[in-house]
DNA sequence: AAAGACTACGCAAACGTTTGCAATACAGCC
DNA sequence: GGCTGTATTGCAAACGTTTGCGTAGTCTTT
C-alpha cells in the first residue's frame, strides 16, 4: 500500500531517457522536442508525479518559505495579522512557517536559529515584550536573510518595519471628545515601558495645546493593564479634582474593564462617562456597553504590508545589491471609527 | 559582509580530513577518535557552523516538520488551538507550517498538496465547512503522511481525530436549565449541513427525555449563525406558543447577537430570559450581559491531544508496521461552565 | 559537397548531509 | 613473522533536482 512518491529518475527511466529531459520537459524548456515533452508530461501525470521540494531546496539554496515569529499567536491582533500573512504569503506561492515567543527572549532567540536552519527565506517579527537585544535577528543579515518586522518593533536604526503610529490616532480621538464638548478628559495609559504609552501621552498632550487648552496632568494615570490595575485607575481619576466626563483607554481589554466598573458604579457609560479605545478585538462589536469610538490599528493591514514588504525585498535581493541602502518605514496612521451601537 | 553559512565541507577541508570524519564527529559517534573528534567540535564552534537542515530533510526523507490546515486563523478558537500545536511541536523539535482554507474546499485540496511537496512529517486538519469530499487526505495515506483531524472532523471511518462531544455538554447545559426551573426551553441550532448541530439536537432531546418531559420540535430553530439569522430565530421562538424562558444558542457569536436583539425587545437578559451558549469567545468574560453559563470546548486541550497523537504516530511509523490497525478516537467531553458575571 | 547553424538530447557536477563498506595502521598473540 | 583483532579514518553512493556544457544528428546555405 505504501508508495514512495514518483520521482524524475523513474520517469526517465522508463522513458529511457535522461533526467536532465525530463526534468526541462516539465519545465517547458525550449530545447526539448514537442513529442518528447508531451511523453514526459503524460507519464508524470499519469504516474502523479509532483517535485519534491526539499530536494529544489537544497538545490537552490531558496525554500519559498517565510518565517513568522510573534510573541503570542492567541492575541486576537496577531491572530489577524497572521491571518493576513499567510493569506498574502499564500498568493506569491510562499508558505508560511510559524513560532511563538511567549514574549520569552530567550525562546525568541532559540526561533531564530531554527528558523535559519530551516533556511527560510525572510522573516516577519513581532518582537517580545521584553525583548532588549536584537542581535539574534542582526545576525541574520549576515545570511542575508531579510526581516520585516512589524507592530511591535525594535527601536534600532536601518530596519524594515510596518507599524502603527498611535500618536495620530490619539489626537483624533481626543479631538472627537473635545468636539461632543468634553473638556475634562482623562486618560487610563499603559505601563510606562511600553513605547505606546508614550505615544498615547504626546498624542494627548499635542490635542489638547492644539485645541489651545491646558493639559493637565493628573488626568493621565498608568495602568498595568489588569482588571484591578484599571479599577484602580478609573477610581483615581474619579477621584481627581477635575472628574473627567470622558476617557480614552489604552485597549479595549482596559475599556471593558473600566466599563464593567463603571457600571457597577451606577454611572451611565457613554452619558456620564464616554469611552473612546484603541481596538484590538474585533468582538466589540458583539456587545451593548462599548466605547462610543475606537482608533484602529490595522492588525491584517500591517500583516499584509510587512509581508509585502517582505516578498519585495526577496525579489530583489537576487539582483545585485549587497546591503540595501534605503529601508522600508511603513507607518500605517491609527484611525478613530465611531462605534455604531 | 554577506557570509555563506558554514558547511562540513569546509571543516573537513580546514583540517585535511574527510566530510564523514566530521560528521561523525559532531554526532558523537563511537568511532571518531577523541582528539579529532574535539578538534572538529572547536572549529566548527569558532566558524558557527549549523546543519543545513533542508540537505538534512532531503538525506532522510523528514523534516520534522508538521503541518497544519484549518478553516480559519484569525477566529478564536482556532488561534487558540494553534498556538496550543506549536507549543506542543516546539516542545518536541517539530516545526509548523500553517495555512488556512478559508472554508473552501478547493484551496484546502491545494493546501494539501503543497504540504505534501513540502514533504511535511504530519498533518493536523480542521476540515472546512462546506468540504464534502476527503480523498485529498485520504491519498496521504499512501505516502505515509499520517493526518489527524481536530474539532472540525470528517465523517469518515479509520481516521485519527481529536474532538469535542457537544451531545454531553448540550445535556449537561438543558439539565442545568431545568434544574433552575425552566420548562420552556429553546434552542437556536445551527445550519443542517453541520454534524455539530446534530449533536446539539440529540443532546437536547436526552436531556429532556431523561427527565420525562417530552420534546417539543417548535422550541428547536436552524440558523444560519449570522446576525439577521439570529434575529429571526429567536423571534420565531419568541412567537412560538410555548414562549421559552431559557434559550441555549450554538455558540457565542448567536448568543450575543440573540442578546442584543432582546435587549433592544425590552427583555431582561438572564431574568426573563436566560441564555446558556457554547464558548467559542475567551472575550466574552469582559462583556456585561452574557450567557449565564457555557459549554467549554477546550481549543487549547484539543490542539495539545491532536499534535501529541500526530507525534505518537510519527515515533512509531519507523518502527515496522504500515497500516495502523487501531486509530486513535479521543472524544473530549465537553463541559458546562457557569459564568461569573 | 562541405561548412555552418540549429535542434534535441545526454553527461556530470552541484547543493550539504548521512552511512555502509572498505582500508589503513598498529597492537598483541602464538 | 604471520595472524587476528581493534581503533580510526576515508571512499563513494545516495537523497531528487537543476543546469552548464558537450555532442550527436539534421537542415540550410553556398
Amino acid at each position: 500500500m505504501q508508495t514512495k512518491p514518483t520521482t524524475i529518475k523513474e520517469i526517465a527511466q522508463i522513458l529511457g531517457i535522461s533526467v536532465s529531459t525530463v526534468s526541462r520537459a516539465l519545465h517547458d524548456h525550449p530545447s526539448i522536442g514537442l513529442t518528447t515533452r508531451a511523453k514526459v508530461k503524460k507519464l508524470a501525470g499519469e504516474l502523479n508525479y509532483e517535485p519534491n521540494q526539499t530536494a529544489i531546496f537544497l538545490q537552490k539554496g531558496k525554500t519559498h518559505t517565510i518565517g513568522v515569529i510573534l510573541p503570542e499567536l492567541s492575541e486576537a491582533f496577531f491572530s489577524s495579522a497572521i491571518s493576513a500573512i499567510e493569506d498574502t504569503a499564500y498568493k506569491k506561492n510562499y508558505t508560511v512557517l510559524l513560532a511563538q515567543s511567549h514574549d520569552d527572549e530567550q525562546k525568541e532567540k532559540q526561533l531564530v536559529e531554527k528558523m535559519k536552519n530551516h533556511r527560510v527565506d525572510g522573516l516577519l517579527v513581532s518582537v517580545g515584550k521584553s525583548t532588549s537585544s536584537y542581535q539574534h535577528f542582526e545576525n541574520l543579515k549576515k545570511y542575508n536573510i531579510p526581516v520585516v518586522y512589524f507592530d511591535r518593533i525594535p527601536s534600532i536604526p536601518n530596519i524594515h518595519y510596518v507599524a502603527c503610529n498611535m500618536e495620530i490616532g490619539t489626537i483624533e480621538a481626543v479631538s472627537y471628545l473635545l468636539k461632543k464638548g468634553h473638556r475634562a478628559i482623562g486618560m487610563i495609559n499603559g505601563p510606562q515601558t511600553m513605547v505606546a504609552t508614550g505615544e498615547r501621552k504626546e498624542g494627548y498632550i499635542k490635542a489638547m495645546t492644539k485645541n489651545r487648552l491646558k493639559y493637565d496632568p493628573s488626568l493621565i494615570v498608568s495602568c498595568d493593564l489588569t482588571e484591578e490595575g484599571t479599577k484602580k485607575a478609573l477610581d483615581e481619576l474619579l477621584a481627581s479634582k477635575r472628574k473627567p466626563t470622558a476617557i480614552v483607554t489604552f485597549n479595549d481589554y482596559v475599556a471593558l474593564f473600566a466599563i464593567k466598573h463603571a457600571t457597577k458604579l451606577n454611572i451611565r457609560v457613554n452619558k456620564d462617562l464616554e469611552f473612546v479605545s484603541y481596538a484590538n478585538l474585533p468582538l466589540i462589536h458583539y456587545m451593548e456597553n462599548i466605547p462610543a469610538a475606537s482608533v484602529e490599528q490595522f492588525p491584517y493591514l500591517q500583516g499584509q504590508k510587512a509581508t509585502d514588504i517582505l516578498m519585495d525585498l526577496l525579489h530583489h535581493q537576487d539582483t545585485g545589491s549587497t546591503e540595501p541602502s534605503a529601508f522600508y518605514k511603513v507607518i500605517i496612521e491609527s484611525q478613530l471609527v465611531e462605534n455604531k451601537k
